[in-house]
DNA sequence: ACCTGAACACCGTTCAAGT
DNA sequence: ACCTGAACACCGTTCAAGT
């Protein structure tokens, strides 16, 4: 009778705060948000579903520590940009493959309105609206038309991979079949919808994410130079 | 003279989609996402919760559904403005209202990327879009963007709403809960979060909204201009 | 065809009890 | 201080059985 069956096996680390977001994002990114609950995350941690709650005060707050891990990732990179018009594409674009590569936060940022990833989110995207000329009391509506645009993709993105990976099917066939449906919506009430369902199949996420982008910079351009001019 | 079958307790109607999705709807106002269940709907309806999927595919096809019913009575409405940029921002501001009368409506929206909700704001955003002077194959992007700002928008308010509900807040009480964080943040690592704080507190959530779909609108026009002159 | 409601397979969270 | 794991109070969904 080996006295060590009794004994734990001896763990990498102990279970810590950061531990248990980094398997949070693992299992997250793995298997969406329905893999991560607390039995799941505990088996993973080899612990008990309760001791998690000594570090994470509950769901909700491992899905914001688990998305701020992720968004100041996304934010650090590409501000080297020369130009401030040009740092906003680079942090634009690289919230848009965050998103992109973890589906699960769309849904997790819009559950956080004031929490800090948000906070992050909206002070790196403020920074750069301010180098871009325009009277000062333009700055926060701007930056919050691009934080929310911002989110708004990200948001849509994400179901899009989620319902792909619900049905089992690439992305791109997942959209073909969304586009198909709405071909076949009655013409009459949907005049529009059925005649825009070739672009749906044929779009690229994201380019049209930075043409919105694009769209609300140059917005601001054009309604700086009237102010000016 | 039609038989009358004698009924001890006669419904005002029988049960039906309609009617579920009705009640679904009063559910989630009264309540928030987490007061739809089942059981409470049965409960509510005079019947088991069984009986409820006869007419509801599942929780996420009722949803659907109950934001369609808003969705469609958004867009129904101030369609009369005299230009396509009017039009559009009628709509828009439709939208808003409608996201905000209706918090749990903005998460439904993003949990159902092709459904028919989608569709139908698709559609009535795109008709006005092409009224804008722009080239064809700036459509989509156009629209695109304008739908997922506004989706974006409405899912922080959503957000903001929820929050102040779960802490049994004024909803403008709970902004101030929020910019009294941020405030309160590192001032080195959050320079603009920390100075934007006041904004936040003050700002009026409607008229940043109708700020941002004007940043865009002025966008497609100076893109417009650029590409005719 | 439509409804019932018990049962199933889960959840997040708590908490007395352990080390 | 930190962890255990059973227990509690729920969920959405299914399905044999009823009308």
């Amino acid at each position: 009778m080996p006295k060590r069956k009794h004994q734990p096996a001896p763990r990498d680390t102990s279970l810590s705060r950061e531990r248990i977001v980094e398997a949070a994002i693992q299992l997250l990114d793995e298997g969406g948000e329905r893999a991560l609950t607390f039995r799941a995350l505990a088996e993973h941690l080899e612990t008990g579903a309760g001791a998690i709650y000594w570090h994470v005060a509950n769901k909700h707050d491992l899905l914001t520590a688990a998305s701020d891990v992720v968004v100041a990732q996304a934010l650090d990179a590409g501000t080297s940009a020369r130009s401030p018009a040009k740092r906003l594409r680079a942090l634009a674009i690289h919230m848009f493959d965050a998103m992109d590569a973890h589906p699960w936060m769309g849904s997790a940022l819009a559950q956080a309105p004031g929490a800090i990833p948000m906070a992050r989110l909206f002070d790196r995207i403020g920074a750069q609206v301010r180098g871009l000329a325009m009277t000062p009391n333009q700055e926060w509506p701007v930056t919050s038309a691009l934080v929310h645009y911002i989110l708004g993709v990200g948001g849509q993105n994400a179901a899009n991979s989620k319902m792909a990976r619900e049905r089992g099917l690439e992305r791109s066939h997942a959209l073909t079949t969304v586009a198909d449906a709405w071909q076949e919506l009655d013409s009459h009430a949907f005049p529009v919808a059925t005649s825009m369902a070739r672009q749906l199949k044929t779009h690229d996420d994201r380019e049209d994410f930075m043409a919105g982008v694009d769209l609300l910079i140059a917005g601001v351009v054009a309604s700086a130079d009237r102010t000016a001019g």
